[in-house]
DNA sequence: AAGTGGTCTAGACCACTGA
DNA sequence: CAGTGGTCTAGACCACTTG
């Protein structure tokens, strides 16, 4: 009755968020849902334009009869998919068309690594709002985060079974690297010897890792394999760059060998989905 | 033994989950986030190894002495991670390692596209869980989804920009790639000309499209360039997949073209992050 | 039928942002 | 300061899975 339960929209509320496509074949989708299809449909639509504001979340409640909860659950989903960006104390705007940074490679060199991404990334700057922070800040570059001990955890392991080695027999590194003022991409490195100097893995430490522990170890590396995948930022490396867990992470992992095809570097690298992609050229430019 | 001594339920309405690490400088985390790194903690720790139940929603939370709906938000966090997995009427499960596809590419020989794909995926069959499903099921394939008109949409601006041609001049087929039972990627695929056969586009007709198309266009396709990235599901894409909105997705996108150079196609490729991964080899074999 | 997660409401208070 | 989003609670009903 009064108490107006979940799938009966409110009558006396005014408009309900109809179900706009889905075939009743569906179990009725959830009104969350519903709702975030209506808010994509109107920026689809043009309603609201590239960086415009959304109406706040009480007005969004208030139009569709629906309470602010539903409003923050929709809204969420949008931002997830990176079609809003919220701000907190702000509103929630519409994001312009990505403009991701590409990091070129080409493959037959073998060469694309820290160095790419050093050279490419400044590009980025100012990313999509219009505000100030272009070029290189003061904070740019590569650094030491921390060196955890390395213990049984999944990562670890896998970091032993690609180098061919014993958990006890790896050392551990881990950096984050920051472009314009923004943490881009955390790195863990896992190298076949140690203990590592405690300089080099000093947190904060500014530098390229890949060449500190090639030097440090005394050889040259080489790529051996590169692959790509995506995941899920886990709490740690959100908190690493600074986005809500869950986003949309690139992951580049690997292992690079010395000339004689030894592994001696296995390296995990978390990219903000929403920052770089990797480019493979296969035609002569 | 318990390392928490929180194994019993709160009486008093205090929450009951202590702020374990961060530095005094944080204005208090939120309690769904330390209630969603006890719960990793404990992960980590095995107190809830893989393939373990955690215990149910209102369980936590009277031992935790928060409310459900913070409960919630913290384990959804948490899948949003793929540290665990929430089966609906059932419970919420700790996930796995990782056991993700590897689709080898060797960059040398410019081969692996679709091919590679149909040959990797089926060793995936079974997932984490062990259940039946192994192999290729009946309904594995690519099979054609719709051919959404080329609109104004920032992906057919995008393409269009990729081919050098006007959005008018090109046509659009969109697919899905099912492998064992499962939705695997979404695919888009753009060409500079049109209108498609009806028959190709027929929505269910299954193929492959890369090959299809070149067929149709009466010529040979090599690669020009291939980028990977990362972004979360959008609800299109969430719905093709049957994922939640804002899973990560890894993205596959590049531009083939004929062997003088010509742009001849543009492909989006959408892949469920926990699925695959791409592997680039440098050295032999 | 019992237990699980999924959705929704109502209301409250807080932290942050900008004028 | 007013307005925005962020968090949290209490309670309800629902859909799904399993015995």
């Amino acid at each position: 009755m009064a108490t107006n339960p979940a799938n009966t929209p409110n009558p006396a509320n005014t408009p309900n968020v109809p179900d706009t496509q889905s075939p009743q074949s569906t179990p009725s989708t959830p009104l969350y849902r519903r709702l975030a299809r209506r808010l994509q449909e109107r920026i689809d639509a043009g309603a609201y334009p590239a960086g415009a504001r959304l109406p706040s979340e009480p007005e969004l409640s208030a139009e569709f009869g629906v309470n602010r909860l539903t409003v923050r659950q929709a809204v969420a989903e949008l931002e997830r998919a990176a079609v809003v960006e919220i701000r907190r104390g702000v509103g929630t705007f519409v994001r312009p068309p990505a403009v991701r940074v590409s990091i070129a490679v080409d493959p037959r060199s073998q060469r694309f690594d820290l160095g790419s991404v050093h050279a490419a990334l400044p590009e980025a700057g100012g990313e999509a709002r219009g505000e100030g922070r272009r070029g290189d800040g003061p904070g740019d570059g590569e650094f030491v985060v921390a060196a955890p001990p390395v213990t049984g955890s999944a990562e670890d392991a896998e970091a032993a079974r690609q180098l061919g080695r014993a958990p006890q027999e790896l050392s551990r590194v881990d950096s984050v690297i920051r472009l314009g003022g923004r943490a881009r991409a955390a790195s863990s490195y896992w190298v076949p010897f140690g203990p590592l100097p405690a300089e080099l893995v000093r947190p904060g430490r500014p530098g390229n890792l890949v060449l500190d522990l090639a030097r440090t170890a005394g050889v040259e590396l080489e790529y051996d394999w590169r692959a790509f995948g995506a995941v899920g930022a886990d709490l740690a490396d959100a908190e690493l760059l600074g986005v809500p867990p869950g986003t949309a992470l690139l992951v580049r992992e690997g292992v690079s060998c010395t000339p004689d095809g030894t592994p001696a570097l296995y390296v995990r690298r978390r990219i903000d989905g929403s920052s770089a992609r990797f480019v493979l050229h296969f035609r002569e430019r």
